[in-house]
DNA sequence: CAATATACTGTATATAATTACAGTAATTAT
DNA sequence: ATAATTACTGTAATTATATACAGTATATTG
C-alpha cells in the first residue's frame, strides 16, 4: 500500500480518533474545522487522495460515508509452523490473524506463535498454545524467549547470554540446557514471550 | 435499565449491525427501509424511546448521530477473590472488566477468574493466570469445571459425578482428590473452563 | 377511566453534508 | 521540461438527513 503524506496520515488518524470518540466519521467540514480549513472541500480532495492509496473507501451519497479498509496493523499475525530458512513473519507462516484487541492483553504483542512440542511444560506452556511474543520487550536472563538457532524456532528460557556463550534452558526435565557459542552457529533472538493464550482447554 | 420492547430492540440491534458492518449507524431512512416502514418518522420515534430508556444518545443535528450508549455485556468481568457466601459475580468480587473482543477467544466466555494456588499446575493453569469460565458449556467427566464447595470456589478437574458422589480432582500430584457428596454437602458447578490467558509471563 | 406508551402513516421543511467547478501555488515524479 | 501530486481557498448546487407537525389505532399503566 503506497504511502501516506504527513497531512494525510493525520486526516486518518483523525477519523480514526471521531470513530474511536463518537462511534461514526467525521463529515468534511468536521475535519476542515479541526484542522482549520477555510474550505470543506481541503477535506473532500484528502479523502479522495487516501481512498487512492487504499486506506479508506468512500460510499458516494452517504452522509459519513468513510469506511476504513482493513489496515494489517490492528490485525496480529497467528504463527503456526515456521518453514526453515525465512522469517518469522513470512506469508506462508500465517496461520491465521486476530484483531489487535484493545487493552485485553499487553499491547505490545507483534504475533503470536503457536507452541510445538512439550519442552516448556513445567512452567504451563502447552502444545499448541499461542504464546504473545514482543520483539521489543527487554530481554534479560530469565526471559522466555524465541530463539533462532540455526534456522529452527525454538521457545526456551535464556538462562545466560555473553559474546560466545548462549544458554537456553528447556523448562521440562526431560530435556537437557542448549549452549550455543553465536561466533559458530547462527543464533537469533526474536523477541521475548509476554503473554499466553490458550484457546481448547 | 428499562427494558426494551421487542421492536425496540429489534431496532438497536440494526443499528448495531450496522456499525458492524459499515463503521457508522443508519438514518432513520435506513431503518425505516430495513424494516419495512413507509415514514422516516417510524424510526426517529423508536430512537427517541430507545434514548429515554437509556440505551442510546442522539446527537440532534448530526446526522447518523446515534451513539450507543456503554452496555455491560459487552464487557467480560474478572473476578478476583470471590468472598464467601455471595454469588460469583456479585459486585464486590469484579477486579475489573475486559471489553468482550470479536473473535479472540471462544464467543462464550462469560467471566474471567483469577487462578489462586497451585493446585492445577500439572496442567498448565498457574496461580495468577486468568481461566475464561463458561456457565453454559456442556461439562462432562474430564472438563476443569468452577466448583463451589460450602461456600469456597475452586478450580478443578470434574473425575466423577453422580447423585450421591462428586469427584474432583486437583492436577497436582501434592494434593488429593475431593471427594463431595452432594446430598450432604453443599456443592455447585458454577461452569466450566474453556479458556485460559496469562498476562505477565 | 384517563393518561401514557407503543407502533406506526404521511407530509413538509430546515439544515447537514456531499460534491462539482474554478482557482492558486509549491513540490515531486517522469 | 512537463505532468502529476500535494495542499489548499472560495462558491454553489444538489441531495441526504433530521426533525417538526398532524394523524390513526392498540395496548398498558396508574
Amino acid at each position: 500500500m503506497k504511502n501516506l503524506t504527513k497531512r494525510q496520515e493525520e486526516i486518518l488518524n483523525l477519523i480514526k480518533e471521531h470513530i474511536l470518540d463518537l462511534g461514526f466519521p467525521p463529515t468534511r467540514a468536521d475535519i476542515a474545522r479541526s484542522l482549520g480549513f477555510k474550505s470543506p472541500n481541503a477535506a473532500e480532495q484528502h479523502l479522495r487522495a487516501i481512498e487512492k492509496k487504499g486506506y479508506i473507501k468512500i460510499l458516494s451519497g452517504a452522509s459519513r460515508g468513510i469506511v476504513l479498509n482493513d489496515n494489517d496493523n490492528d490485525q496480529i499475525p497467528v504463527i503456526g509452523l515456521v518453514a526453515a530458512g525465512g522469517p518469522i513473519l513470512a506469508e506462508e507462516n500465517i496461520e491465521k490473524t486476530i484483531p489487535r484487541s484493545n487493552n485485553l492483553l499487553s499491547a505490545d504483542i507483534d504475533y503470536y506463535l503457536r507452541v510445538k512440542g512439550d519442552s516448556m511444560v513445567d512452567i504451563g506452556i502447552f502444545e499448541e498454545d499461542l504464546i504473545g511474543v514482543s520483539k521489543s520487550a527487554n530481554m534479560k536472563v530469565g526471559s522466555i524467549v524465541v530463539a533462532r538457532i540455526n534456522n529452527e524456532v525454538t521457545v526456551k528460557t535464556l538462562i545466560e547470554m555473553s559474546q560466545n556463550k548462549v544458554v537456553l534452558r528447556p523448562e521440562n526435565q526431560k530435556y537437557d540446557d542448549i549452549i550455543v557459542n553465536p561466533q559458530v552457529e547462527e543464533l537469533a533472538i526474536e523477541g521475548s514471550c509476554v503473554a499466553l493464550l490458550r484457546e481448547s482447554i
